[in-house]
DNA sequence: TAAAACTTTCAATAATTACTGAAAGTTTTA
DNA sequence: TAAAACTTTCAGTAATTATTGAAAGTTTTA
């Protein structure tokens, strides 16, 4: 299998598995894009590889500098910016996982919490509270493991440099 | 704040909740509604609370069975089916982490695995098998730490409940 | 300073996704 | 057995979401 044969079938890959899981298709085509090239790519180079207009281009690499997967990137004695995505992946996950967190999971949260809020006196609430209030802790929970396992992907990343330095 | 007043807000939260996870607006918003009616509904019932219309409710309904997030219950002396959603908040975790696991992790993992047989001798190569190996690894990782997290709550409330027959 | 090179914006449009409602199908009743 | 009660299907339509592309904006060059 050559190489850019892969490439494109990752991009295409990514772009559903995004869409699947609440991400923007061509977002995740173009992180897959940059992810998988060695080298910068200007956004001519992204729109013709994509086959998406320079707007597409545009909105969707500025979404992803938002997230902190991409940046800009200058290439000397040219004025065109280029753009290079963050290729560790753990730290890739990571910053998803903050933005996530930052832009769903807390207003989730805080909304739980003021449901909680129920008239007591209505005997349905009990049942109410009890859902909501599992829900709360599960998603907190689900928080705190995925933060864990970043940590620890963390240490056994460090371990790994380690070892090769001893 | 009203009992009814709560739960329609709670729909509304998990309905949108679940649009930016990738799962259908309304079939969170029928989940939701099942989940914190204390008794079984019928299609008329959910129609009228969502404003929904039959044939919506149907498929809604019936994709949550799938999920097995939902049963079909019988009312005695009533033709009519009436449906009920599984209220134990970690066994729905757990069944949605299944099927999502089932349907989109298993099939996901199978792709990238083959994606690595990329052509050795590009030199593009070699980033690309790192990051699609390191993206498989991470994937494994975070599956494996919800099926965890799930054993783990199971333990907890397994304890509870000793806890509370002592 | 003004033309060239490049980036950004956003109204219009296209593509996708979800929903309706009525007809067809099924089960129950009498 | 046929009418009533109910459920399912799916073509048509509506709602949502994403994309284009050209005009406006910005920066650089000479």
């Amino acid at each position: 299998m050559k190489f850019t044969e892969a490439q494109l079938e990752f991009i295409q890959l990514w772009g559903n598995f995004g869409s699947q899981w609440g991400i923007n298709k061509t977002m995740a085509q173009v992180h897959a894009l940059l992810l998988t090239s060695d080298e910068a790519l200007s956004t001519d180079e992204i729109m013709e590889t994509l086959g998406i207009s320079r707007g597409g281009v545009n909105t969707n690499v500025r979404e992803l500098i938002v997230w902190n997967l991409v940046y800009k990137s200058a290439k000397p004695g040219d004025r065109k910016e280029f753009f290079v995505a963050e290729k560790d992946i753990w730290e890739v996950a990571k910053r998803i996982t903050r933005e996530r967190q930052r832009r769903e999971i807390e207003p989730l949260m805080h909304h739980l919490n003021r449901l909680k809020n129920v008239d007591e006196a209505d005997p349905q609430s009990l049942n109410f509270v009890k859902t909501v209030g599992d829900i709360e802790r599960l998603v907190g929970r689900m928080s705190s493991a995925s933060d864990t396992l970043m940590k620890l992907e963390e240490n056994t990343f460090f371990g790994t440099l380690i070892r090769k330095w001893k």
